[in-house]
RNA sequence: GGAGAGAUGGCCGAGUGGCCGAAGGCGCUCGCCUGCUAAGCGAGUAUACUGGGACAACCGGUAUCGAGGGUUCGAAUCCCUCUCUCUCCGCCA
């Protein structure tokens, strides 16, 4: 969320920069409500205090019958404080309707741009192999090598979903547990494990909703949605709390599960473990000093960049420009990793600040100084990795001709000393 | 699922219609005192919105005692609904 009165102040240069990320957008109506909201308050508030300064009058009368007028009158004057208080209720609905949909504000450095397209490789890291046979997609590899079936989890639920087996489901765990104690290990990183359910309000924070409901799968009967990202409930950990300076930066990482609807990308990654409904992945998440976000941004980033450098997983670091950035983030890094079964880059962590935006709606602030007012603290997260995508990259790069794929040297000792799957 | 209890400021805890943004204690901050430490003394110690002011200090108003609604001139206090927490029983990984 945008600060009101930030917009209200500079609300051409803030249309102009929301411009930047694309699409229609509008703040007309934006001012009009704010006055309305702004003078229902002025006048609501007199009565309020109109009415407060004669209750105190009556309290002090013994014999009401003396003051039985002026009881006559405040009768009146809150039924026009209702009257008052019930538009102004509609007011600030709309208003916070409004502004719960706007996105958040590129930050300067993220590059101008309408697509993926005009996103910039920022570096890249590690030389694609060259085969000397046709590499596969990892859904061959990884059917063929019975490690991944697909049919039956379309039967036990339905397409993108996938059954890990053997090896398979072995290497995943062993990829969760590797990430996380790099993550802890060396990066200081304090591990957590969130519910992988949330309420309304926890999803509202983030900025999943009010604008984003159609990608989430959704609990019927308590009113709970499931997580598209560790990030939910791991920003909501501090939601409405004045955390201490000391403390900044908090640092969590998380291991979950993801759940996405996937609307709008029917026909996309059909194949294979891409695209799933369900997937998992081990998370960053840092709230930190507004002066420290961009500095702890790279730090974050190249945490995620140490996990695919210790697998030796060529990989690329992109700025995404202002038209592919989230709704929430104000400046983002993807890191794409090399497939050679499709032979390109894929994104498989993306490494975001979202300056106060979060904060602001969770309500997660910090105090500058013992007496200062609080502020908002900044909030930032990444894939440290998605752990399907990490699948699919060692299967497709570590991939040999016959068949078999061979576990990069730093997961063996996760893998009980496993080297080649066959 | 059944029965009961409860939700007050950073924490503990008082408060059953007005003088309560809220006693008291603890904690914390600043100052004083004490030749270390401990104790003691004094002052201060919520947030948001809003008006004024230099969108500074500061001054004023309003709201907030789990959330929402109601009764009343007036609600932390009374009524209704919801949420959450705890205890007991049942069930269960």
């Amino acid at each position: 969320m945008l600060d009101m009165k930030f917009i209200r102040d500079h609300l051409d240069e803030v249309e102009k920069r929301l411009a930047t990320r694309g699409g229609e957008l509008s703040l007309a109506g934006f001012r009009a409500l704010d006055e309305r909201r702004r003078s229902l308050l002025t006048e609501s508030e007199r009565l309020k205090a109109l009415k407060n300064s004669a209750s105190e009058e009556i309290a002090k009368v013994k014999d009401k019958s003396q003051v039985q007028d002026k009881i006559v009158q405040m009768k009146e004057v809150s039924q026009q404080i209702k009257v008052l208080d019930d538009e102004l209720k509609g007011v600030e609905e709309e208003l916070s309707c409004l502004l719960m949909v706007l996105p958040n504000l590129p930050h300067p450095s993220t590059p101008q741009g309408r697509s993926e397209a005009d996103n910039v490789v920022v570096r890249t890291w590690g030389e694609p192999r060259t085969f000397d046979f046709e590499p596969r997609p990892h859904w061959e590899i990884g059917e063929q090598l019975g490690i991944l079936d697909f049919e039956r989890a379309a039967k036990i639920t339905g397409a993108r979903f996938v059954l890990y087996k053997g090896a398979g489901a072995r290497l995943e765990r062993a990829l969760v547990n590797f990430m996380l104690n790099l993550h802890t290990g060396e990066h200081d990183y304090t591990e957590v494990l969130p519910p992988f359910m949330v309420n309304r309000a926890s999803m509202t924070a983030t900025g999943q909703l009010p604008k984003f409901e159609e990608d989430l799968f959704r609990i019927a009967d308590p009113d709970f949605l499931l997580i598209p990202t560790a990030e939910v409930p791991v920003t909501n950990i501090h939601r409405d709390e004045i955390l201490k300076k000391s403390d900044l930066p908090i640092c969590y990482t998380a291991y979950t599960p993801c759940f996405r609807r996937e609307a709008g990308s029917y026909g996309k990654d059909t194949r294979g473990l891409i695209r799933q409904h369900q997937f998992n992945k081990v998370e960053l998440v840092k709230f930190t000093h507004p002066g420290c976000s961009d500095a702890e941004l790279e730090k974050l980033t190249s945490n995620a960049e140490k996990v695919l450098q210790l697998l030796e997983l060529p990989y690329r670091v992109m700025a995404l420009c202002t038209g592919d950035i989230g709704f929430s983030a104000c400046r983002t890094y993807d890191l794409e990793v090399w497939l050679p079964g499709q032979n390109g880059y894929r994104e498989i962590s993306s490494c975001s600040s979202f300056g106060d935006f979060q904060a602001r709606r969770a309500g997660i602030r910090f105090r500058e100084d013992e007496k200062s007012k609080p502020e908002f603290v900044h909030t930032l997260n990444g894939s440290g990795l998605a752990v399907g995508r990490t699948v699919v990259a060692i299967l497709e790069n570590c991939q040999q001709a016959d068949g078999s794929v061979l576990i990069p040297k730093a997961l063996r000792p996760y893998m009980g000393g496993l080297e080649r799957i066959n």
